[in-house]
DNA sequence: TGCGTAATGCGACGGAGGTTGCGTTTGTCC
DNA sequence: GGACAAACGCAACCTCCGTCGCATTACGCA
């Protein structure tokens, strides 16, 4: 049950084996993107990738295994933040990418069912956290952009800011459940901005 | 698949009833305890309490039904947040509970399950809305009498600071799976408070 | 081109989840 | 206390998930 191909003598990935998982995981994005991770089974998987049910367990291990694959097949490898503006406009941008990454009818879903999953795998889990942990990487020069240019404070943590401006926007869409209007954004950007400018996120030994 | 008792012509929330509900939610709330949300199934719900697996499926209609009235069981209708310092005090007092309620062996489980079956089912969904309005309502005392003792400016929206300041634990708790310390709440608290003070929350037409 | 083996296909199986019909128990009301 | 109906117990049933052993395919390499 903890699955993923238990690392044999050899590796092969030649042709078959890539179309095959480029097969897989196109369906498991047709499978979400249309009916949502609640409705995602292996079976339904199987039949539509013509991939059969036996080997989809064997080397993707369960639903985890696949949502997780897809979401690495279907992420966007070199996203970079637009830095055109101030930091607010700047961050106003990237909470629109962002609240807008989840409307789209593929890679919403995707990433809802990795959250939706990571309750009940760990494997799921070590994805949230690398998908985060790229997520403020990228994001992070928008900040220090910022304190460059004496917008915020020197020291200012860049990853705490950008949680917290993501952090109310996760809370609407998954905690409690609210929708999330252009409003809620840019209170979520103002209130990321005065924390920061107040001093809140500089670093004292936050690792 | 939809379930709860058809609202038959008569109810009767008599001896019986009550017991069987009594036992059936205790039990609910063990398994939860000991195993969590991944492992909770009806049957066992069954086996453990002494109800009829039929019984479970047709007044609780699934596991989305049990995890739902197993909060409510589980719920402590009577609480109210100390206001006996200033609002920062009372704020990292209320965060503090709030985290330490997630340690909680039987009621940290229990809210969890409840977050994560929101992502599969519409009855969850109605009972998380239920229960942040019911968060919302009583903590913003907290936030109104802030106001009153000029600690915040007037028009402040009660609701919007505590999501501010409940949104990053929740984010790391649920989202980012990252720990959190006595730190992250403090920067929780701090941050909320600079925004409010700074007039981010002010009520323009905020609902 | 041919060999060895990883990767896949295939069908069958055990088991758990969920439903249904029917008989029995137990509130509730007269 | 007796009758009616709701709530429950029981067992059979069906579907679906996940696994396994074995046959077949097609990479990788000589």
């Amino acid at each position: 049950m903890s699955g993923e191909a238990e690392n044999p003598g050899e590796i092969r990935p030649g042709g078959r084996t890539a179309r095959t998982r480029e097969s897989v995981c196109r369906s498991t994005l047709q499978v979400l993107a249309e009916s949502g991770y609640a409705e995602l089974t292996v079976e339904r998987v199987a039949e539509r990738s013509g991939v059969h049910k036996s080997t989809i367990y064997r080397r993707w291990g369960g639903i985890d295994g696949l949502v997780v694959d897809a979401l690495a097949f279907a992420v966007d490898d070199d996203w970079e933040p637009d830095l055109s503006g101030n930091v607010e406009a700047n961050l106003m941008e990237f909470a629109r990418m962002a609240l807008a990454s989840f409307a789209d009818p593929v890679y919403g879903p995707t990433h809802t069912a990795v959250v939706a999953a990571a309750f009940q795998s760990d494997r799921a889990v070590d994805a949230v956290h690398r998908f985060f942990a790229d997520r403020f990487g990228r994001t992070s020069t928008i900040i220090t952009r910022a304190i460059e240019n004496g917008e915020l404070p020197k020291n200012t943590d860049p990853e705490a800011v950008i949680r917290a401006l993501m952090a109310p926007i996760y809370f609407r869409l998954f905690i409690s459940r609210q929708s999330v209007t252009d409003v809620d954004l840019e209170q979520a950007v103002q209130a990321a901005l005065a924390a920061a400018m107040a001093g809140v996120f500089e670093n004292q030994e936050r690792r």
